[in-house]
RNA sequence: UACCCCGUAGUGUAAUGGUAACACCUGGGUUUUUGGUACCCAUAUUCUAGGUUCAAAUCCUAGCGGGGUAGCCA
């Protein structure tokens, strides 16, 4: 970043002025509606779940969508509960959709329901029946789909379509006040049964739902629709931009309708793609139906694509936040590459994140030179991208652990690290030589024997000799044992609904065979320097040469660590071995 | 089959009639006591064909390709 301030005189650039950053479809909408001074300038947008399940990073996007260009235009965004399906939607959610909002750093200027609108709703559907507009239709649901018609052949207007109003008003009155079975009327829209578009071939806008709801319990048994209730909600809390995603696009013509024919305030509805990324997928349904069918341990499961999984896992809100201005906003379906998502981890954690020295897979390392009882204190560097953030003691002993990865018996020529007879620098300690390797009977290798060369304290040898490789280390005397949890995608294939021949007989059913088996690895005698021992929940670190990794917000307890591996470093070295 | 939306490096976005740019991925290199970080280099007939224009990724037409839509779900 120096550069750029002391670029070179002989530089006839005045200045490297940020250009301003390009708007996106959306952000041009709202500046063009500021400069024509379409609502005086106001904007108001609103984020709309329904509590039916929790948010995932695809909410994410449409969060800071809807907040960021609130507040880059001084406007205001509601959280509005879409909460018109008592079936579906549960408290358990709302509680979870207002953590998941604000932890993400956005604070909503109202938090509303559709549920607190039920009595404005019914009331203009009575205003609907009465101008004509809408009517109570006693098809059943099979029938009312086949009066429907299909795309080459226009829908039939139902035989209740002529009721007058007075009947209409008289049926309406009774279906709210319980006198009829669900299914038994609906009240329809009168729009057009021959519509190319079939939202308009006379929409269903209230069905009777004999449910207790989460918010207004038995008051009700009549519930209105999506289409209905969610234009009107927005024009009711002045929305000015009303972004949702693409499989809306059909609805608009209704959505205006309503609008329109109640001839109340005009808010506009605007559709984006929404998010998609490699190896995971963005279903609420199905990803209940991981939950459920216990293919992860809940919503928070760190493999989840929820906000409450992230979280977990030990992404930042504000490597979220910075992904998702990333990623862009267009029409475009797309399918963006996770190695995005753990790029925007790394970027903050790698200025962030204090080092620390974990071995995973411990092999044992006798420094035979080394004095038996003789324990020094090393200096090691907390974080080389903050020098605030200073150094720290780590001890140093005769027995080591090392990674076993950073062994090989008969390594191959580019592999820098330990081998018989060679010497490498451990990370903030001296140079050591492996002179021994002890096997058990199986052959397998468990203990190292080397020695250490006294004059490379702090990792320079004085008559300038150099090696090739660091590894890192922990002291065996003083180390933590810790659980470390090591996750990899959810899916194995890109596309989590890709067929998988070989498995799958019906399509619909693919997404199971897709599954990872390998998703999850847990080690659970993992060795770790002493500092380690206070980590608490939501702290992230460095282990270096690794990767990221957080504490727990679950299963870990002060006796009993349990780490999370966020994600890992970039490794050129395993990147050349999975070549082979 | 009808209607709607969308086609720009491998991926995702920018350029809004005037030199196709950026990030990630991938490959190569420099620096390095993390095989990390940082830095440098490499990669396009802008889906196709016509048209308008001095000039088209951009505007028009047609084709092709992808996605969405027939809940009393949202």
């Amino acid at each position: 970043m120096n550069q750029n301030q002391h670029s070179n005189s002989n530089d006839n650039d005045p200045s490297d002025e940020p250009t301003a950053a390009s708007l996106n479809f959306i952000e041009q909408i709202v500046a063009g509606d500021n400069e024509s001074g379409k609502h005086e300038g106001r904007v108001h947008t609103r984020f709309p779940p329904e509590p039916n399940g929790y948010l995932h990073i695809g909410h994410a996007k449409s969060i800071c969508l809807n907040f960021g260009i609130a507040t880059a235009n001084g406007g205001k965004t509601n959280l509005r509960f879409d909460d018109t399906n008592p079936a579906k939607e549960e408290t358990e959610y709302v509680d979870s959709i207002m953590e998941d909002v604000r932890w993400l750093g956005f604070q909503w200027d109202n938090v509303y329901f559709a549920s607190d609108y039920f009595q404005q709703l019914y009331d203009f559907a009575e205003q609907l029946i009465k101008s004509g507009h809408a009517y109570v239709c006693s098809l059943d649901a099979e029938k009312t789909r086949s009066y429907r018609g299909g795309w080459n052949e226009a829908g039939k207007d139902s035989p209740y379509r002529s009721r007058d109003p007075e009947e209409n008003l008289d049926l309406f009155r009774r279906m709210k006040a319980g006198e009829f079975t669900e299914g038994e009327h609906t009240l329809r829209a009168k729009i057009d049964m021959a519509s190319p578009n079939m939202n308009m071939r006379d929409p269903t806008i209230y069905r009777i739902r004999k449910i207790k709801h989460h918010r207004t319990g038995s008051d009700w048994c009549i519930y209105p629709m999506y289409d209905y209730a969610h234009g009107i909600s927005d024009s009711i809390e002045r929305i000015t931009h009303s972004i949702c995603t693409l499989e809306f696009e059909h609805h608009r013509p209704l959505y205006n309708w309503f609008l329109e024919t109640l001839d109340i305030f005009p808010s506009r509805q605007i559709e984006f793609a929404r998010l998609n990324i490699t190896h995971t997928m963005m279903s609420k349904r199905k990803l209940l139906e991981l939950v459920q069918d216990n293919q992860v341990s809940g919503w928070d499961d760190p493999r989840m694509p929820t906000i409450c999984g992230l979280r977990r896992r030990g992404y930042t809100p504000e490597s979220i936040r910075n992904f998702c201005t990333r990623i862009g906003v267009t029409k475009q379906n797309s399918r963006h590459d996770m190695a995005w998502l753990e790029d925007a981890l790394r970027a903050d954690l790698n200025k962030r994140a204090n080092r620390r020295a974990g071995v995973l897979r411990p092999l044992k390392v006798v420094i035979e030179n080394y004095p038996e009882d003789q324990v020094e204190q090393l200096d090691a560097i907390n974080n080389p991208e903050d020098e605030s953030a200073g150094k720290r003691k780590v001890p140093f002993g005769r027995e080591l652990y090392i990674e076993r990865t950073d062994f090989m018996e008969d390594p191959p020529k580019k592999f820098f690290r330990l081998g018989p007879g060679r010497e490498v620098r451990l990370r903030y300690g001296y140079f050591i030589t492996c002179t021994d390797v002890i096997k058990n009977d199986a052959g397998e290798v468990v203990e190292l024997r080397c020695s250490y060369d006294p004059e490379t304290l702090g990792g320079q040898a004085p008559d300038g000799r150099r090696v090739r490789g660091t590894i890192h280390w922990v002291a065996a005397a003083t180390a933590i044992t810790a659980e470390v949890r090591l996750y990899d995608h959810l899916f194995q294939t890109t596309d989590p609904f890709e067929a998988s021949p070989a498995t799958d007989t019906l399509a619909e059913a693919s997404y199971l065979n897709n599954l990872n088996e390998n998703s999850l690895e847990v080690l659970t005698n993992c060795k770790l320097e002493p500092s380690l021992k206070d980590a608490a929940v939501g702290e992230l670190y460095q282990f270096e040469r690794l990767g990221y990794f957080c504490v727990d917000n679950k299963d870990s307890s002060p006796g009993n660590l349990v780490f999370n591996r966020s994600v890992t470093l970039r490794d050129t070295w395993a990147k050349m071995q999975r070549k082979k």
